[in-house]
DNA sequence: ATTACTAGAATTCGAGTAG
DNA sequence: TCTACTCGAATTCTAGTAA
């Protein structure tokens, strides 16, 4: 099982530099700057292996690893915990009740563009689909205000002659869950904002049509 | 000791609202949520506790819990490796005003010991005397996270029966002007940084006690 | 020099439980 | 309910060492 300690080793193999390429490391040197020793670190880096985070081959006498899609979405995540902690003093809180909507977030979210933007920008893989929230008519001015900002930039496209507008993106939680609220950039008045992440919330989070959530919406 | 699940402790109770003042905190929803026991969780705050990284204190039949000022250093430290990994940044900016020191500096970059290495490692004959620098306080996190990096190594030596540390440096610029700052390989925190240069800085940048000086530390 | 195995030592865990 | 103690169990460590 994941471990605390796999996502520091995690950490210092992306210091290192192993976070898009092969780099040669010395297990008694990482263990040294990590305050174990030379058996343990060949150990947790075996670890590592076994749970697909990084790839390891031989680099004649030592080794090289390179961390994997998976370990770096961990540590994007963790990227995000620090971010909430430094870089978002202010946040906003939302109250509204789960709806249902069209249907037409599941097929802008899987479009390549704005996909790969998510992942780099907001720090997770998708679910495809969206979750619609119908706010509180006493929390509309915030999300107006929401409008305001600018929030993160989901650079609009142009695919299969068809044009995606320019999308903004706050990162937020929803009920307590990592979650993102996504907007057009310039949408007209409506009181139903969108939220994904990287879980069917529905499910996540045993949500139904009517249910009160609760959003947080860092700045 | 601290180790890696005393920094995720800190972590999650700085989400969960620490950062700044007391939160209330049931041992067993932690420790749930962090995939420890009840006992564990108990266990590793008042390990927290005894290395002074929260303060603690009861509220009811709960805990509370705030992070102290070493806590929160530790994990603007570990920010900044999460920063380091996903935005690189390939220089720092520090901003702080020129002070008297207390004239030591000259005594140390005078010893051949160092005097040498300087040339070697750092590509210039130092003036011998140093800069002391405050360092205004929203820039301080950004010098805890140079403390952090191993820098430019400078060994030490021993001369005349006494011992002279370690020392690290980093390449940089004052006012546009080619320097290297220095600190001791485990300094202990201070606002206070030390500058030197080719020249004497305080003729050629034309400074003071007082003067605002803009530093630029390629990493 | 390396990495990484074995095995005994050291540490850490959590069930049980007191307060 | 809570927190946090004891103590036997489980895990994790590193020294020694082979390759």
């Amino acid at each position: 099982m994941i471990d605390f300690r796999h996502i520091y080793m995690l950490k210092e193999i992306a210091l290192i530099g192993g976070k898009d390429k092969f780099v040669e490391i010395s297990t008694s040197k990482i263990g040294e700057k990590m305050g174990i020793s030379q058996q343990t670190a060949s150990r947790w880096i075996t670890e590592l292996f076994n749970m697909d985070l990084v790839q390891k081959k031989r680099s004649g006498r030592k080794i090289a690893v390179k961390i994997t899609r998976k370990g770096m979405d961990i540590l994007r995540r963790e990227s995000f915990d620090y971010r909430r902690i430094f870089e978002s003093p202010e946040y906003i809180e939302l109250t509204g009740e789960v709806i249902t909507g069209l249907g037409e977030g599941r097929y802008y979210i899987t479009r390549k563009g704005y996909y790969n933007q998510i992942k780099e920008k907001l720090f997770f893989e998708p679910y495809p689909g969206t979750l619609n929230v119908r706010i509180y008519p006493g929390d509309l001015d915030k999300v107006n205000f929401l409008r305001s900002l600018p929030g993160i930039s989901l650079k609009g496209f142009v695919s299969q002659g068809r044009t995606f507008g320019n999308v903004k993106a706050f990162l937020s939680t929803i009920n307590g869950v990592e979650a993102a609220l996504i907007m057009p950039d310039r949408s007209h008045y409506t009181d139903v904002i969108e939220v994904i992440s990287r879980d069917n919330l529905r499910k996540k989070l045993k949500l139904e049509d009517g249910s009160t959530v609760d959003i947080v919406v860092y700045l």
